[in-house]
DNA sequence: TAGGCCATCTGGTCCT
DNA sequence: AGGACCAGATGGCCTA
């Protein structure tokens, strides 16, 4: 359920505790629409204005008081309760408690975001993906699973890498095209920090794989997790072939066992797997075009758009020969 | 230096 | 009343 946001000046004037006790408060203009970065100078947002000196302001308030109270008729909305020493106290206590909710909030949902970054297909230590590219990049790697699942989509098509891609930035596409592709060195293209604890092929299955292009310079790859689309394919070609998704979905008897890394929820149900057709929502209507991957273009750090051609080769061990770069642009 | 990303503070709203 | 959730505002850091 979305709740109803309703912006201050729309409605009914609203008074707040803090917006009270400041006497000389100029109430927001209500245009959230500007940009933070064009409030810099300020220091003028009664957010963020010190408490400081709330003596001598009470006394101030007191003032005021006393002049409010010749035009109380003609106020409207509820009285006003008086800001005593003790209400800012105990107001000042609430708050300091609600910011510290607050900050162990998000820090909880900063912590699931960095499970979600985990157990992407892509993961670099030195380049992680920011809150908003994880949570694309989360959606589309359950799409292409689940199109693929559905026998619909290889792992292996321009299709996945595709889907995989839509709608991410220029960085995360290029990110995410370096860990998909196969590199007979394992840490080459990457920064050297990125280097560390890539292990030597051939990869074990599993494995935190590190997938680079020799051929391409170096954009900061990370390392590609196989062990997900290795599950797929056990499941797809293996034991669970048999089995209904829908007993997957129930976790029932034809769960099947798997003790590897942890793997997203598969969704397989049609009606969960929306089809990868223009929606109102996404992408988003304003900065959604159409992905470098999708035109078969990759732009590297250096400037040069590399079009990639062939099957996207994501979980084979590195003895695959890499992909063939067809041709090269320059902006 | 502009812009992206982030952490934090804050006030509003809803719910228990 | 207080907690959870949300969104706006702000400043800091980093990078192109």
């Amino acid at each position: 359920m979305i709740k109803p946001y309703v912006r201050q000046g729309e409605g009914e004037e609203v008074i707040s505790p803090l917006q009270w006790m400041d006497e000389d408060m100029s109430s927001p203009d209500g245009d959230t629409s500007v940009s933070s970065h064009h409030y810099r100078a300020s220091g003028t947002n009664p957010q963020v204005r010190e408490m400081g000196s709330e003596d001598a302001e009470e006394d101030e308030e007191d003032e005021e008081e006393g002049q409010e109270d010749e035009n109380k008729s003609k106020r409207r909305g509820p009285k006003k309760k008086r800001m005593t020493k003790a209400r800012q106290e105990r107001f000042r206590a609430r708050r300091v408690k609600a910011n510290a909710r607050e900050r162990s909030r998000m820090h909880g949902l900063n912590d699931a975001l960095e499970n979600l970054r985990t157990i992407m297909p892509c993961h670099s230590k030195t380049q992680k993906l920011s809150k908003i590219e994880t949570l694309r990049l989360a959606r589309n790697y359950i799409c292409a699973l689940s199109e693929a699942l559905e026998g619909g989509l290889s792992t292996e098509s321009r299709a996945f890498m595709e889907t995989l891609c839509k709608g991410l930035s220029q960085p995360t596409t290029n990110l995410v095209a370096g860990c998909l592709q196969l590199g007979p060195t394992p840490g080459a293209g990457m920064r050297p920090e990125d280097r560390h604890g890539v292990r030597a092929p051939p990869p074990p299955l599993g494995g935190m794989v590190s997938y680079s292009s020799p051929g391409l310079p170096s954009p900061p790859y990370g390392t590609f997790d196989s062990a997900h689309l290795l599950h797929l394919r056990a499941m797809k070609g293996g034991a669970y072939e048999n089995h209904s998704p829908h007993e997957y979905n129930a976790g029932g008897v034809g769960t099947p066992p798997y003790d590897g890394p942890p793997t997203p929820p598969l969704s397989i149900s049609s009606n969960l797997v929306p089809k990868q057709e223009p929606s109102p929502h996404y992408p988003p209507p304003h900065h959604y075009s159409p992905s470098p991957v999708e035109q078969g273009l990759y732009q590297t750090q250096s400037g040069y758009d590399v079009h990639l051609e062939g099957p996207y080769n994501t979980y084979h061990p590195p003895h695959m020969p890499p992909r063939h770069i067809t041709s090269v642009y320059r902006d």
